[in-house]
DNA sequence: ATGCCGCGCTCCGCGCGA
């Protein structure tokens, strides 16, 4: 810990970034508009070394990191606290090698952040992992659970949990991200206890989270709700606000996912 | 039924994403 003072309030933050080098005066304008305590990146395609850390650090962010060539990668940064590293990576699979999975302690909380398999096309080798990486997930919050730590699991899930979570069903009925065994893995997430803070807020559903880049979707608001934010049951009990910032989605350059977070009392 | 758009990489089109 580096002794900074925990926050009155935290607000976690999680951001599927699409490329940290193509995004970066985005994401650092982000950081500054909205400055949340904890921003769990994701998809930052980068190898380890060309993550641009100096940049975070001259807006007061210190950050750990995950990287891969090309695809995927993952990262953690907090506002004025250097997060202590607990994880990388997911037990069960060895010759995964995938950056998908980052897990830190930082003010007090244990986070994690997650890019979780896309799977498509279903069926097929690549939903069979998406589907065994949320297995070893789901045994890696229940070590967290034992652990009686107040946790957050904050990411791009890649899950449409709910018909109400997407603009139109039957556009994506046949992908991954919506198949009945997707949903089912996705409710054995959150098992006896982890509140899917933003859904709990979104009963009626329609705050997506992703647009695609094609067919206009953004125009047309063609959206889905698939990045999400998991309270463990202190967290979820000192949550006072959760929100997406929808308005990032539409400025130059931006990514195809918007920002989404949670506001959490200290 | 496919591509649309955008990323990283080295390929000057392709794999990947959702």
């Amino acid at each position: 810990m580096s002794g900074a003072a925990i926050p009155s309030s935290l607000k976690l933050a999680s951001f599927n970034i699409n490329g940290i080098k193509a995004r970066l005066p985005r994401l650092l304008e982000w950081l500054e508009e909205t400055r949340p305590s904890v921003a769990c990146l994701q998809e930052i395609k980068t190898q380890d070394e060309g993550f641009p850390a100096a940049e975070f650090e001259k807006i007061g962010y210190h950050a750990i990191w995950h990287g891969q060539k090309g695809f995927n990668g993952v990262a953690i940064l907090a506002d004025g606290e250097k997060p202590v590293e607990v994880q990388r990576g997911l037990a069960g699979e060895p010759e995964d090698e995938h950056s998908r999975y980052l897990e830190a302690d930082v003010f007090g909380l244990r986070v994690v952040c997650i890019y979780l398999p896309n799977g498509n096309p279903q069926p097929g080798p690549k939903f069979d992992y998406k589907l065994r990486w949320m297995e070893r997930l789901r045994a890696r919050m229940a070590e967290i659970w034992a652990q009686e730590v107040p946790a957050a699991v904050l990411g791009d899930y890649n899950v449409i949990p709910r018909d109400n979570d997407i603009w139109d069903t039957r556009a994506m009925a046949s992908d991954a991200l919506m198949q009945p065994a997707s949903r089912d893995a996705y409710a054995r997430l959150l098992g006896a206890g982890w509140t899917d803070a933003i859904g709990l807020h979104h009963p009626q559903g329609g705050a997506w989270t992703f647009w695609d880049y094609q067919a206009g979707a953004w125009q047309r608001d063609h959206g889905f709700r698939i990045d999400h934010a998991l309270l463990s049951p202190e967290l979820a009990d000192r949550l006072v606000a959760s929100g997406v910032d929808k308005a990032h989605r539409g400025r130059e350059k931006a990514s195809d996912h918007a920002p989404v977070w949670v506001s959490l009392r200290a």
